[in-house]
DNA sequence: ACAAGATATAAAAACGTTTCGCGTTAAACG
DNA sequence: CGTTTAACGCGAAACGTTTTTATATCTTGT
């Protein structure tokens, strides 16, 4: 079908071995001379020929793919972090491979089985809750796979895992409330808990209070809208709500506007995440970053490190949070 | 490394190619004895066997990888569109090698040549703008590699194209604007030809009025927040805005609030794609949907035929788009 | 009981590369 | 001019499969 070095080796009156030698070791330690060289080019040219990478994958022992696994490739900020692992595995000369197992638990286990069988040369999983993977990807990471894992440090594995600071996104948010002058908050961040601990104590250590009855709900814009509804409901006294995500601080804001309640001034509402939602309400939403795309660019580069070989870095890296001042957040005023 | 068939004939004392038999030509004529079989599977599973997929592939000539080419990874209806790719690739199990040139024309041909070169089965590509792919992919097509184009309907390229019907958004948007009352409407869809020329025809037939005065803006937000901005400083008597898409009437409804213009009171606004925002913003907008996930499933099925030989199907899938009415378009009140 | 067919297993070729080691020729040196 | 050395090019093996062809073993019909 396609041209093959054997063909270029032909046309250029050569072994095939020294057109391999041309063709892939430009600055190697085998010479060749200028003349057959540029013949081989010529030809490679002439028949318009790309390498079988499937051949010299086989003949090296190495595929340049990588796993990329994900739970569901909806969720907001999927997209920007394979992005950043797209780009820097790109640049180094690996492509990834998707491989977005449903809702089904099981599910996990035939992916597994499928990267393994496609022999790639490292794996960045994305998990989707709280889950040992030591043992899911015990197949692999006893070959010698270098796997990362991104998020929830909560999950227990025996590879680098790239995070954000937990403790501090709740510290930021707890200061930054504390410091408006709120004295009557509400947390939905229950589903975080090294946050959750870190906000409630700072909080409490300033005098003021912190409520979370808000019962669970999976749907994070409705999670965010049942948060205000309880306010109205039960005629809380809160004026400020630590919400469990940008998406969930959108519900918020939209069920107060249906409420009449007025954002911020009535109520402050705070985000986690700097999605793009937060820019496309209104008000606009505040919201402590999670930075993304660095996230994805860390993970990629850590596994490039793993995988050519580099000694082993510190086990965890952590990236810090940071606030993104909008709109949804003012000042606690007590004429209220 | 990993345990090869080699590996397996050894423990199980059978020849490699017995081996070979057993484990991938379940039904096949070639008959072996429930003995031996059984022998080769207890090996396989000893050893942990996974076969080498390069090695499968180089042999058959086949790979089962599908390159899946997008422009850039963020826009909102990328995921719902790659998810339904990846689900039915999968059921018929391909894989999908993701392959996403940013803004750099050029990168568009070196990306090619990456995916002529992993001697993929097939390739989707969801063009980011007009342009002429039939000589862009010509290296691949003219291989015989099928190839399906998603979206945008105005490219030329030598091979099946998904996409919706762009001349029933512009109807199906028209008529229900025409519906509510509205006599003097702002289209925004200039960047959607076909749509705009079957909305235009249709609002004028009916004696209505059309206006497209609006400075092109490339972020969609802002697009939508200028056509609201214009409107205001030139005073038009505008009374319905058909938006270039959910973003655009996301953003003109932000823009909007922040003037005191109640929507959609005193204007309506309609979106295109029906993409997760629309939920999520106050009010609900009312949008044209464009099936993404089934232009997703539908582009991996025609793909998936081609693939496997079946005989070419009509060049062209066109799907139908189908109004969701939620809150951001009300009747023309006169009395405004 | 013997050739003919069936049946089960084995051997070998092929897929397209990379790479090692070897032979040839030309250049360099005394 | 004869010998050492470097430079260049070649052949062949190997990567792990699949598949075709060949061989050995066992039935079976006459």
């Amino acid at each position: 079908m396609s041209a093959t070095i054997k063909d270029i080796a032909l046309k250029a009156n050569v072994a095939l071995s020294t057109a391999s030698n041309v063709l892939n070791r430009k600055g190697g330690p085998i010479k060749v001379s200028p003349g057959t060289s540029a013949k081989v080019f010529a030809a490679a040219k002439a028949l318009n020929y790309t390498p079988n990478v499937m051949a010299q994958c086989l003949r090296r022992g190495k595929t340049y793919l990588v796993g990329v696994m994900i739970e569901d490739i909806v969720p907001n900020f999927v997209p920007e972090l394979l992005k950043g692992i797209e780009d820097v595995l790109h640049k180094s000369g690996y492509s990834i491979l998707l491989c977005s197992h449903g809702k089904e638990d099981k599910g996990t286990t035939s992916r597994v089985e499928f990267l393994r069988s496609k022999k790639v040369d490292g794996v960045i999983v994305m998990p989707s809750g709280i889950s040992d993977f030591s043992v899911t990807f015990k197949s692999m990471t006893d070959k010698g796979v270098p796997m990362v894992l991104l998020g929830y440090p909560s999950c227990k594995a025996d590879c680098p895992r790239v995070y954000v600071d937990e403790e501090k996104i709740g510290l930021i948010a707890a200061r930054y409330l504390l410091k408006l002058g709120h004295k009557e908050i509400l947390s939905m961040n229950r589903r975080r808990p090294a946050c959750t601990v870190a906000f409630n104590k700072t909080i409490l250590k300033n005098g003021a209070r912190c409520h979370y009855e808000i019962p669970e709900i999976h749907d994070n814009f409705e999670y965010g809208r049942a948060a205000i509804k309880m306010i109205v409901r039960q005629k809380l006294p809160i004026t400020a709500v630590f919400a469990y995500n940008d998406i969930s601080a959108a519900g918020a804001i939209y069920e107060a506007q249906q409420q009449g309640i007025n954002i911020p001034s009535d109520i402050s509402i705070l985000g986690v995440d700097d999605l793009p939602i937060c820019k496309m309400v209104y008000p606009n939403i505040t919201s402590v970053s999670q930075p993304k795309n660095e996230q994805g660019i860390v993970a990629g580069k850590t596994l490039v490190d793993l995988m050519e070989g580099k000694p082993k870095t510190d086990r965890d890296i952590v990236l810090t949070p940071r606030l993104i001042e909008r709109d949804s957040c003012a000042l606690y005023s007590r004429q209220k």
